[in-house]
DNA sequence: TTCAAAAATGTAAGTGCTTACATTTATAAT
DNA sequence: ATTATAAATGTAAGCACTTACATTTTTGAA
């Protein structure tokens, strides 16, 4: 069944029918209403091929996360797909892991099906070295590009970030009020969030007297029990009391750690995590997170994109603040 | 940059690019190369879209899962995206939420995009009314249609799950053993697999002289804090001393109560999860699941669409069994 | 060397749609 | 009634590919 079955059921040349199916204004009610009743009598969908073919787009945006089972992308991917839906936009998914060759493939994959724009979901797109985010600079170079938790400048590319560094910085700050004097930074590796993380927790420490050596910075990236381990031989040379994590899942691998090593929390060590993710709630004690408000992130991105493609001028990169939920493993007036 | 500028940069006609970008077998070794370099050399990519009018195909299939928020679900995307990648198929995904109007639009969406074949992730795609699955038999009249977690009967659907009905009832029949008398099952919602879950359930406990009542079939799909006080006001009425959850989240909400109510758990209460997701080894005690085994059951399904794609025959219902993963929930010899 | 079969290549007709341009029909001002 | 103008419709040429069929070239046995 295509336009050309339809204009014949209808008596109309196919012209009037795909005038009818782009809502085009020179067409009579009369003729538009009986076009459209063949349509639903017929129940005919049109080809999305030959369609994008002719217009050069199919209401697609591609999305790249390195992993949706990390649960953090996989809420983004949830939040932007039913964003774009809203605006009648289709998403074309990739979980391109965490190796740069295959982030190159997808990002050319999806250019290859001709989507509209590029969503990167999650800082660790951005790569140290400028040469290696060549493949974001050419894809930009095609459609609008949105990074969703980090910043690079270019044309055509647009960021739209957490505060990172402000929320780290106050988190840290706290901790410097309410007494303690020997706060740890622990990350996963240091991706471009991690480092704006990490500038924030420095700031704070450093307005504070305490300016963080290395034994201030850990880093781990194992399962919950390597961290666990990680953090206990730690506490033998340099004993830490609050620690501030780039993610809930590290901030439980500490509560792990605490409760092996007899530390009472918060008495004995603070911490404050980041994502306030369902990890937060489910560990014991509550977790104290940061929360970077992934949909309002997404929701912004979406709103942003919109406006990007109906060519009005949009900010290169907009940072929306954080709040920090307190819990449990934090003092009670932090 | 087409088809047609390559064959003149190579010297060849557009038929013989054509063919090479084809891997058809009658181009000779030379000519291939030649316009293999060409192509390099330009950087040329084919139009996706005039490829998939012709080929009616775009290597593309359809996954849909109702919120790839939801961890477990946000973990099957990746392995089937990943998978499907594996073959050279590309996924289009659609996060459809829980309305079921949405479901329908969203299968129409895909379908209308041509793709090769569509997966449904999770039971939650079956509705009890066989009326309200049209959509599920519309689809698979048109595409081979594979159904994950669910069981749905009908030509060209084909389903892949998890044998819930034998992990719940061993994991039941366990409690028995070690001597409770008082189990309770908890579930979200009457969803497909919460049935067969529920079946197992059962079944254990008819086999061991207490059929289970109303009493012992709990339901709650809140979050934690109600999940919690829900047991809170059962546990008055009718004490329960084992708990068998259709999620991890919900294991954690009985050990939310345990901890408030003061039960020693196992001693008191002995608690079985599932999904054997990064929860059960956060929360404290950490959590006896079972593990129905996501990666194998993606991969299964992969295996099968290409089979099924590949003209082979293959069985309507692939069952694959779960494995009980111990840890502190359950008493040491379960 | 010849010639039939096989292999390589080319020609041209689709694929289902959009749209510039041409043509017909309706509208309304004279 | 007669036009000029606007609105509605139709015609046909793309868009970037694939492929059946036709043609040319290569291969190797007689």
């Amino acid at each position: 069944m295509n336009i050309y079955d339809i204009s014949q059921k209808s008596g109309v040349s196919i012209a009037t029918v795909s005038r009818v199916l782009n809502n085009s204004k020179n067409v009579s009610e009369k003729t538009r209403r009986k076009v459209l009743a063949v349509m639903e009598e017929e129940d005919y969908q049109p080809n999305a091929f030959a369609r994008g073919l002719m217009l050069n787009t199919m209401q697609t945006i591609g999305l790249l996360c390195s992993d949706s089972s990390d649960p953090y992308l996989g809420r983004a991917i949830s939040f932007l797909e039913q964003g774009l839906r809203g605006h009648s936009y289709d998403s074309l998914l990739c979980c391109t892991g965490y190796d740069s060759i295959q982030k190159e493939k997808c990002t050319d994959m999806l250019l290859s099906r001709h989507v509209d724009a590029l969503i990167f979901i999650g800082s660790n797109f951005i790569e140290r070295t400028d040469d290696k985010n060549a493949y974001l600079y050419r894809a930009a170079s095609q459609v609008p590009v949105i990074i969703l938790n980090g910043y690079l400048k270019g044309t055509n590319i647009y960021s739209v970030l957490c505060d990172d560094v402000e929320a780290s910085y106050s988190a840290a700050r706290r901790f410097f009020k309410s007494g303690f004097r020997h706060p740890v930074f622990l990350s996963r590796s240091s991706s471009f969030s991690g480092v704006r993380k990490q500038t924030g927790f420095e700031k704070a420490c450093q307005e504070a007297g305490f300016p963080p050596g290395p034994d201030q910075l850990l880093q781990s990236s194992g399962p919950l029990k390597e961290v666990c381990d990680m953090l206990a031989r730690h506490y033998q040379t340099a004993p830490f009391d609050a620690l501030l994590a780039t993610d809930d899942e590290l901030a439980v691998g500490a509560l792990k750690f605490a409760q092996k090593a007899g530390l009472s929390v918060p008495k004995d060590l603070a911490v404050v995590g980041y994502n306030n993710s369902l990890l937060s709630i489910c560990c014991e004690p509550e977790l104290t997170s940061i929360d970077n408000r992934l949909e309002y992130l997404c929701s912004t991105s979406v709103t942003l994109l919109m406006n990007l493609m109906a060519g009005k001028k949009v900010p290169e990169k907009t940072e929306i603040s954080a709040e920090l939920v307190l819990r449990s493993t934090t003092p009670e007036h932090f």
